[in-house]
DNA sequence: CTGTTAGCGCTTTCAG
DNA sequence: CTGAAAGCGCTAACAG
């Protein structure tokens, strides 16, 4: 493996200067070049194998044709959060667009006490594309950075940064009223742990909105809070199973607690639909991996992921600003069981 | 935003040269600089939000600090394999490891026929991370960059390349016997179309060399093959209702294919483990979610990809070469019935 | 201990 | 249409 050829090589090799050989390898639309000089730059950077380092380029252009994405991490091990397969579906979806518009993606995962910041400045990154919600501070120092960021998922609002979401609200009402309409009164909500502000909170709205419509009365103790994880969702069960007011649905803010809550559940002898209705939310493909499958709220997050990639490189190409809202809506399958027609 | 501090700028501030800067700013260890300097100089680099460009940086040192992961992608798609949570559960833990030791990490998905030295040569990539198997030109290719390679889970044998893997005909040797040792006699297999190398086939060689010692004929017959992916497993197993040759058990080469297979048998109203055992492989956190909870053999994911980060790192910083094979073991859960005691 | 200076590889005025 | 040369931000000889 000899040593890597420069710009300065072809040009060398195909007996033009360094401008020249520049001009044609960036097909430069205002300059002319003869045929006959394009051709013999092309043939000498074939020969050499010559691939131009995007490290030169981006100190001239300060653009480095990188797009940057923040993944949550868990907690304790500070590994990126894929085993909510959430992640992997909307990252894929990025990694995709990202690459067929050239250009590449550097992905991490950070806590809120690091400084996204200083990455996103020493790669010179083009755009990010932020994935949950963060801290206002530290989304401030990125916008100091006068660097494109797409929020993802993030109830912000700040004219700086593009947006892609759902409706989290209608969505947690979507859910809410679906087991509302299959006859169930005593319904019972799973999160998060509410924190004010978030996905969580919005879709626990939605699900109050839709109690209020019914004119069922809330009751605070119908409220339970796991992690977004399959084990503690799971785990949740044994509690739920103690301190159930007679519920006989619930609507469980995300797919990966649902189905560790329905198996937490069979784990202590329960049946579902049978003993409890469960609503979902994401449509995970998990949902429907699953027996029973999980009736959920689907959003396409293959779309997400695409749509925060187009408006990141948007912005950076011509500096649209845009926000989207995707839709969502109930896919209807066997965790819900409907008692309006309990006898016939 | 104001226009982003150099180092110049960093020097006029403190009223030291850029050399002193640089070197204060990279605690060089065999220059001695006075106290009171550097702290003047670090006081400057704070005040002015010094960050330096890796691409300034790239160009002298020919390090860029970023390692480059290779994903497979869906044929169809062009879209990473996140359906298969092997892979963000692998990513994961690269990108943690890396990260931890001052690397960001670059993921692309590609096919065959892209050509990933020239992304590795343009972003002067320290190192490569690829997962799966690929043709040999392609793998030429990036030897002839002399960037450092780690092949995980590719048979191929090069010294030029780093390896992680694990014992995958062991493997399936293991998750043969293990059905054996439960009174199994009549055993499919089913896994992604056999190519001639690769994991698949390497286990499809542990399945038969468990046969062979058991003193049991292998017949062609109970092959069965589908993509690695839950639809087209969940799909098979129609086929197989239909063709089985009486099999009691099943060695299924990936979870998520197993999982597939058995949400499909039992659509079509079998029960397992009762009517069929299964046994996967992965160990991926599938097979824990679901039930019957799958028997699987175990290998540690997170840790092939920590080994996998770790290796290329240190291969970048000290020209360590290593190949890593991973322990593999049976983990029992609830897809196989012992059939040596059937009747009480 | 600190400063001057020569590039790293590339793009881009500005002249021919 | 083509070339010479400046300079992007940084590091590392080499002097002082």
């Amino acid at each position: 493996m000899r040593k890597r050829a420069s710009i300065k090589d072809v040009a060398r090799e195909a007996g033009v200067s360094v401008t020249t050989t520049s001009y044609v390898l960036n097909r430069k639309s205002n300059v002319r070049i003869s045929d006959e000089t394009a051709r013999k730059v092309r043939e000498a950077a074939n020969k050499l194998n010559y691939v131009p380092r995007m490290s030169a380029r981006t100190m001239i252009n300060q653009k480095s044709q990188l797009i940057g994405a923040i993944i949550p991490q868990t907690g304790s091990s500070h590994r990126l959060m894929f085993d909510n397969p959430f992640y992997g579906e909307f990252l894929s979806a990025v990694e995709c667009e990202v690459r067929e518009r050239g250009y590449h993606l550097l992905v991490s995962g950070t806590g809120p006490n690091q400084d996204y910041s200083s990455i996103a400045q020493m790669r010179d990154l083009d755009g990010i594309i932020i994935l949950g919600t963060y801290p206002c501070e530290y989304l401030d120092e990125l916008k100091r950075t006068g660097i494109p960021v797409v929020l993802v998922d993030a109830y912000i609002r700040d004219h700086y940064f593009h947006t892609v979401s759902i409706d989290d609200r209608h969505g947690g009402y979507l859910a809410t009223n679906y087991l509302i309409e299959k006859g169930h009164r005593k319904i019972a909500f799973i999160a998060e742990k509410l924190r004010g502000y978030g996905i969580h909170e919005q879709r626990f709205l939605g699900y109050r909105d839709a109690l209020a419509e019914a004119g069922i009365d809330f009751d605070e103790r119908s409220v339970y809070a796991a992690d977004v994880s399959y084990y503690s969702s799971f785990q949740l069960a044994q509690v739920f199973k103690e301190k159930s007011q007679g519920e006989t649905g619930v609507f469980v803010a995300a797919d990966i607690m649902a189905l560790g809550f329905i198996n937490g559940l069979r784990a202590q002898g329960w049946s579902i639909p049978e003993d409890l209705s469960v609503v979902g939310f994401d449509d995970v493909f998990l949902a429907s991996m699953c027996l029973p499958e999980i009736t959920t709220v689907h959003q396409d997050i293959a779309e997400k992921g695409r749509q925060a990639a187009d408006i990141v490189i948007s912005a950076v190409e011509n500096g649209a600003k845009r926000d989207i809202i995707l839709p969502l809506y109930i896919v209807e399958r066997d965790s819900v069981r409907d008692i309006t027609v309990r006898e016939e």
